[in-house]
This record gives C-alpha cells, sequence and structure tokens, in this order.
RNA sequence: GCGCCCGUAGCUCAGCGGAUAGAGCAACCGCCUUCUAAGCGGUAGGUCGCAGGUUCAAUUCCUGCCGGGCGCGCCA
C-alpha cells in the first residue's frame, strides 16, 4: 500500500462527505488536493492543504474548511492528531502501527516494492544513444545511454509497456565519410602505406580492423577501383562493424536495446514521401524564402525558395526547411519520418534523450510531432549535459586529435559498470556532471555509489550475523513479516520506516517526471537513516539490530533491516546496479 | 541578434506552488583506541542572480534585465 495515497483517498473521501452534508458545494474540483509529508517533522506525519486549495472555489474561509476536515479525520482509527496550522494546513499524525505495517507491504512484495500501474500499459517508445555509426561510443554517450535504460526501466516499473530503441543515423554524409575512412584501412591492410588521413577522415584506429577485416573478406577486389563502385558495400560493411562495436559498448554497460532502427532503411522504403505526405494532407507544408539567422548570416546565404514545414504554427521560432539545395531531404526531415514511423507502429508517447548540442532541435521536432499526430502524439526530450571527466580533480583533457580520447569502454574497464551507471544519475539529465575517476571510486561517505552500496551490504552482513547466531529466527520474508513490529518504536526506526513508506510515492513522482535522476537522491537519503541507526546501536546497546536477550525484537529489527535491503535493491535495480552483499 | 539550459551556503549540488530553504564536502568544537564493517555528534554558514507580475501562498509559474553554457538553412 502506498501510505500517501491512502491517506489522500481519506483526505478525498471526508471532503466528499462534506459535500454530501452541504458543508462543502457540491461537485467541487479536488484534483488540486495533495497529501505529502511536511518538511519539517514536527509538524507531524502527513500534511494537506486542501482547505487553502478549496477555498476560494468553495467560498469559504480556510479555517472554516479545515475545521470541518479535521473534525472528520480526527475520527480516523489511525489518525493520532489531526491539528490546523499556519494559513490553513491540515497537518496529521499518524498511528505508529500504520507505518509499522508497510513493512509487511514491503517483506510481501520484495524488490518489486514500489511498481504500480500508473501506466496503465499505455506503450511509450523511449529512443537513447542513437550515435552515428562512426565510432567507439564515448562517455557522453553513456550518460545518454544511462539515463535512456534508467528511465524506461522506471516507467516499465510504473506500468509502462517500454520500448527501448536506438535509430542508427546510417544514411547521411558521416557514414560516406566513414566509408572512405575505412576504404583508406582496407588499403593499409592490403599493404599500401598511409602517410597521413588526410583531412575529413575519422583518424581512429579502430578502423584499422575494419581494414583487415575487409581485406580479409574481399580481397583486392576494391583496389584502384572508383568510389562509385566500392562506396556503398564498403559503407554498409563498415557500419555492420561500428554497430558491433557499439553494441559491445552498451553491452559492457549492461543495456540491451529492444529495437535498432535504421534510417536509411527508413529512407529506402519511403518513410520520409509518407511523412511529408502526411504534412501536406494537413497543409503544413509549402514553398518559401526563409530570413537568414540574425546575426550569423552564412558566407554563402542566399534567398532561395524552398520546401518547408510551417512548424512555426506548433511552437516554434520559424518554418523549417525539409529539402537541401540539392533536392534531398535534410536531417529534419529524415527525424520526422522516424518519428512518424513510431507513431505508426503504436507509440503515442515518445521520449528521445539527446546530447546538449541537439537543444536547438526540440521545437522544431515537438513541434512536428504534434503537427503529424494531429496532436494525438506526444514527445519528450531530455537533454544530457556534458560529462566533464576527471582523475583526481584534474580534468582529463579529451582530444581525438592528440590521442588522449576516452572511451566508453575505457571508463568502464577502469571504474566498473555499476559506478558508471550510478554516477550519471547523481545529477539532473540537464546539469552539467563532474566524474572523478578517482573520487567514484573512494570508500567515503561523499561517494554515493558506495554509500548507498555499503548500506545494502550491511544490511546483508547483519542478516548474515543472525543467521548464524539466531538458528531460532527464520529470515526468510515471509517469516519476518510475521514479526512484532510493533516493537519497533526508536524515532530513528520509525524515521526509517516512514522514508521507506515514501517509495512508491517517490517512484511514481520520478516516472511522473521522467526523472529517474530522484532515485539516487532517495536511496542516498535512504541509506543515510539506515547507517544513522546502525550508528545509534554503536552508542546505545538497547538500538542494535541483534539483541541477544530479545529474539522477538531482534526478529523485527530483522524484518526492518530485510525490508531496507529491499528497497535499496529495488531502486539499483532500476538504475541497472547490482547491489553488493559484502564490500571487498 | 534570436532560441534553449543554468544561476540556491566557501565548494559540489538537492528541493512534484506550500510553513523556519536542505544534504555532502570544506571550516570550527567535541567524542571514539571499538566493535555489527571503512568513524560519530554538534556549531556556524543564505537578500534562493536582480526587478516586476500572477497566487491565499513563489526558490518553484510568467515577463524584463544581469551573468555563464550550448545552438542557430544546404552536419547528423
Amino acid at each position: 500500500m502506498d501510505g500517501f495515497k491512502y491517506f489522500l483517498g481519506e483526505v478525498t473521501r471526508a471532503l466528499r462527505e462534506l459535500m454530501a452534508a452541504g458543508a462543502l458545494p457540491q461537485g467541487l474540483d479536488l484534483s488540486r488536493v495533495g497529501v505529502e509529508p511536511p518538511r519539517d517533522p514536527s509538524h507531524g506525519d502527513l500534511s494537506t492543504n486542501a482547505a487553502m486549495v478549496l477555498a476560494k472555489p468553495a467560498g469559504k474561509k480556510p479555517i472554516e474548511i479545515a475545521t470541518a476536515l479535521v473534525e472528520r479525520l480526527a475520527q480516523h482509527p489511525e489518525v493520532t492528531e489531526a491539528v490546523i496550522a499556519g494559513p490553513g494546513f491540515i497537518n496529521l499524525r499518524i498511528a505508529d502501527r500504520f507505518w509499522q505495517a508497510r513493512l509487511g507491504d514491503i517483506l510481501s512484495a520484495g524488490v518489486d516494492y514500489g511498481a504500480s500501474t500508473m501506466g496503465a500499459g499505455e506503450a511509450v517508445n523511449v529512443e537513447y544513444v542513437s550515435a552515428n555509426p562512426t565510432g567507439p561510443l564515448h562517455l557522453a554517450h553513456a550518460r545518454g545511454a544511462v539515463v535512456g535504460d534508467a528511465l524506461a526501466s522506471l516507467l516499465d516499473k510504473v506500468g509502462y509497456k517500454v520500448t527501448r530503441e536506438y535509430y542508427i543515423n546510417d544514411a547521411g554524409g558521416q557514414v560516406d565519410v566513414l566509408a572512405r575512412s575505412a576504404y583508406l584501412r582496407y588499403g593499409e591492410a592490403l599493404g599500401e602505406t598511409i602517410d597521413a588521413i588526410p583531412e575529413g577522415l575519422y583518424p581512429g584506429d579502430y578502423l584499422k580492423a575494419v581494414g583487415v577485416a575487409l581485406a580479409a573478406r574481399d580481397g583486392k577486389k576494391w583496389l584502384g577501383k572508383p568510389e562509385s563502385e566500392w562506396l556503398a558495400p564498403i559503407r554498409k560493411f563498415a557500419i555492420d562493424e561500428m554497430m558491433k562495436l557499439i553494441r559491445e559498448d552498451l553491452a559492457a554497460l549492461g543495456i540491451h536495446q529492444d529495437v535498432f532502427s535504421s534510417e536509411r532503411a527508413l529512407v529506402d522504403s519511403g518513410g520520409v514521401e509518407r511523412a511529408v505526405g502526411a504534412l501536406q494532407e494537413r497543409g503544413l507544408i509549402y514553398i518559401g524564402v526563409l530570413e537568414p539567422p540574425k546575426g550569423k548570416t552564412p558566407d554563402d546565404w542566399e534567398p532561395r525558395p524552398q520546401t518547408l514545414f510551417r512548424a512555426s504554427q506548433f511552437g516554434d521560432d520559424v518554418d523549417r526547411p525539409l529539402k537541401k539545395s540539392d533536392g534531398s531531404w535534410t536531417y529534419f526531415a529524415n527525424d520526422i519520418a522516424n518519428h512518424y514511423d513510431k507513431y505508426r507502429r503504436g507509440f503515442a508517447t515518445m521520449i528521445d534523450i539527446w546530447g546538449a548540442d541537439h537543444g536547438g532541435y526540440i521545437k522544431r521536432m515537438t513541434a512536428a510531432v504534434t503537427a503529424i499526430t494531429g496532436g494525438k502524439g506526444a514527445l519528450d526530450v531530455k537533454i544530457c549535459q556534458l560529462v566533464k571527466l576527471l582523475r583526481d580533480g584534474q580534468q582529463v583533457k579529451m582530444s581525438k586529435r592528440a590521442g588522449t580520447f576516452v572511451t566508453l569502454a575505457e571508463v568502464v574497464e577502469e571504474v566498473g559498470r555499476d559506478v558508471v551507471r550510478f554516477i550519471m544519475l547523481t545529477r539532473k539529465n540537464d546539469a552539467p556532471l563532474d566524474f572523478d575517476l578517482v573520487k567514484v571510486q573512494e570508500q567515503s561517505r561523499d561517494n554515493p555509489v558506495f554509500y548507498v552500496q555499503y548500506a545494502h551490504a550491511r544490511a546483508h552482513s547483519v542478516l548474515r550475523h543472525a543467521a548464524a547466531e539466531y538458528p531460532g529466527i527464520g529470515l526468510d520474508a515471509e517469516s519476518l513479516a510475521k514479526a512484532s513490529v510493533q516493537r519497533l518504536t526508536d524515532s530513528g526506526e520509525l524515521g526509517l520506516i516512514r522514508l521507506m513508506a515514501g517509495w512508491p510515492r517517490l517512484i511514481e513522482s520520478a516516472a511522473e517526471a521522467h526523472e529517474p535522476h530522484r532515485i539516487a537522491f532517495y536511496l542516498y537519503d535512504l541509506a543515510a537513516a539506515f547507517h544513522g541507526l546502525w550508528n545509534k546501536g554503536k552508542d546505545e546497546a538497547s538500538l542494535r539490530f541483534l539483541m541477544p536477550d530479545d529474539t522477538a525484537l531482534t526478529a523485527a529489527r530483522l524484518a526492518m533491516v530485510r525490508a531496507f535491503a529491499f528497497v535499496i535493491a529495488a531502486g539499483l535495480d532500476i538504475f541497472g546496479v547490482k547491489p553488493v552483499e559484502e564490500m571487498r
């Protein structure tokens, strides 16, 4: 049970009763009524804004409504105190037994605790990474990868039917460059000498293997042939190799996407014509001339009539071109086709994870989705800011040219997949992130990965000790659920339990906001509460989890410890991080 | 020039329109030589960039400034 949701229901019920009794006008909109924990715990366990929110529509003073509401709520068997405070808040104190009973919920749900039906099985498409298939992933890609993957898990947890998608940009000029770079390495593999990689081609060593593999497959058949003959086949070969590489990088992070869609396949199958046609039918395409961008006119700017999409009707600043001067489609046109295709595959809700450098394209893309779906589809774009890589406080300079380019694989190799995943989620997606290769491996309180993992390991350590010292206590969740949890009365214990009771609420709000990072902060707070209890037990022996003379109390505390481990594990599970049971 | 993001304690950052704005680190003051496992407790530190507006209520929403980052037909 979500205790907060339960009491919101109780408050709503009381308000309906007041309406029925004529104390409040009929048909009030109760959607803005909320129940939440007060910021200051001394105000009670729960707080509702009902009286303040309803004062105006009901035409009554907040105090009047609050007084009537308090009278009803005070009768609830689990409410031990209901008082009016401040400008009209109603603060409720809830019986300890109500919170203690939540341990039973957690123990019976295990790591599924917090799962909900909020999404009602609605299909959601989360597209992330979608890097050009021209090389290995680097650290910036990792952030988008982790954020997208965690967000997908989060939405899955609250009942959406999630598809994880990678859109392969295999149709533009960059993959032609890849093909030419691979051709060069192919020649090299067959004994040709390369002095320097010509300007404009990819210099990376990772292409040497591609050249070797291509030579092994095709022998010398492309040597001395014109580009028009080898470009397409070598391009395909190189893209496939790059996607293998990228999938390996993603797998190293524990990321496995459901769908890899190809831009080229979409274009070849007429997807762009289909999408542009759909816009045309809605009268949203026209031929016109754009003004040059103010303050930054390109040198070769010339006013020219072009095919434009009426993006400005849907919140964008100007209308956007769909065709390049050579008559081919712009990337934007292709991307409209991509999103239209997703919509036609049954996704009304789409989420894209993009790098910060694409921020300028959000408006036009969301505009296009709204336009082409007639308002039935919606796109939410999450931008991932840059990751600054540090080593013990010193910035690691990255330059492709200087060969000091740090790949995702190298970072995973050095610090581990779980650390990368967790750290990437310790900041809001649109805030820059410092990633310090040394600090993330420190064993201290200011390293959140360690702190959270350690709490989980500590909980399991307690359970292991218990197994050795209290053979009479069943340590499985089912047995622990029968423990005398009413004996957990210390403020620290009840605080920890209340915090755990807030997990379902936290997870729903994080899912609603598409903000998985909130879970990281929650886990840190939860771990802090647990470590705090532990330390309290150091000073006061009566608060230790394992009480030699009191098996019943020990069982109750073990129930709490077990539940705690479940909640941490549930959170880490969404992050794709493996909870450790022992520190080494 | 325009658009988007950001501006909260010395530092790094939390904070679904709610009450006296929080955490970690650093600083200062104590405690712990012990056991359940990498220390613990406390103090201090703020005009939430500035100015308006909406609201019963604004750090939160809107507008305008200031400061920082990113982007700005024919790259993807």
